[in-house]
DNA sequence: GTGGTCTAGACCACG
DNA sequence: GTGGTCTAGACCACC
């Protein structure tokens, strides 16, 4: 389970966790129905409280990407896929509103593609 | 002064007072050794308590952008425009990150050269 | 946590703080990633208002120096030290402009000498 | 009248007004039974409030560096250079305790003898 | 009038 | 429990 979270972060721990987990789904790592680990185990790997495990698996249920069974476990939801691509769509529109400020203090159009460039050739090999 | 604020924001106010500021110098509508709006003025103006404004205030001046003159105002700092800038690199390279996390979820990197080029026109327009 | 602060002095309160944590940071006292007291402990130990306490450690956090983990504490940067023996050089650089000063009112080097040497001996006993 | 002052200094303008007048007493170029620019020269001169300058004057009154003549003018006490020698050394047990601080935070003797070095250079210049 | 500091007390999110 | 934000109102020094 190759998660990991940044304490220093100012993005709150529980959402890193629920991010991760995102990832991995949509890295094809987790697939559907695959089980996803238990919050007491999870919370130990990470040395985190347990309480903020619980809290980002509750949200994670809640977007409708995981689904718990009582007494057995959480699994991946079969069209978790398609809900974090619709979320990644939500971010890009948040990305455009970045950006355009960005624009308004000097930033060129230049130094945005070849960050997009940058951003290609790293997402691409990880 | 065309500065206004977002209530409902989850960004406190205090922060989007300094950034509107920072936009304003960053445009050209501030200029260097320029008067800002005293406390108690940009207070009434946005309907929000002195205090916030001082803190919004406060952080410019820690961050080089603005000086305080005792008894006679504040004013925007003569390298404002270059702190700012600075800035924008370093926003640039947060975006980086946020987008190759894109990547990995499977937008394409014609998606956000259309992103980019949205965010341009728009920019550039304001 | 052998911290004090002198209420009559004209320097403000949260500075005198953030100068004691300084101290404890430099001399040692307070290593890296070491947890300091938190805002409510602190304003209750010092007999002072949480919000001066507060104004503090956002001064140290700005300048580097520790970095707060939202809902468990505050913990000493772990380049503190060197951020703070920077700040010490450029106090020093105001130093030699007072020391010049005194010069031209007729202060001699041997009684300049001298004050050092009186520093030197005082400030390593301590 | 080699009067100048720093309107962005945190110093208070009429103690740098003070200050200034006393530097030019202490240098010699002011003597004893001289008299120095009337409020409102002054305040034109360095495009100040008047009433800063008089606070100057009334804190170098109190000080008896000067003397005022109703109806003249303002003059350098005879004794002004004796007062301001030692207020040169109750600035100077200020520098060390400054100086002692510094130690503590790894300031070595040897650094601190050449900032003395330095400022006995630039000052006898001066 | 200006900025700066401090107090008191409240609310929220995070863990 | 932690830190972060906001409000309300007071006092001070400076110009």
């Amino acid at each position: 389970m190759l998660i990991s979270i940044d304490r220093q972060s100012p993005r709150p721990a529980w959402q890193q966790v629920a991010d991760e987990l995102c990832r991995l789904v949509a890295t094809g790592a987790l697939g559907a129905d695959e089980q996803i680990p238990s919050v007491r185990t999870l919370a130990l790997e990470l040395a985190i409280n347990p309480n903020t495990i619980q809290k980002a698996y509750t949200s994670l249920e809640a977007a409708g990407i995981t689904y718990a069974v009582a007494g057995v476990g959480r699994f991946v939801s079969p069209d978790a896929r398609g809900i974090i691509a619709t979320r990644g769509q939500e971010r890009l529109a948040e990305l455009q509103h970045s950006m355009s400020e960005l624009v308004q203090t000097g930033i060129t159009q230049e130094q945005l593609l070849d960050t997009v460039q940058a951003a290609v050739t790293k997402g691409g090999q990880a």
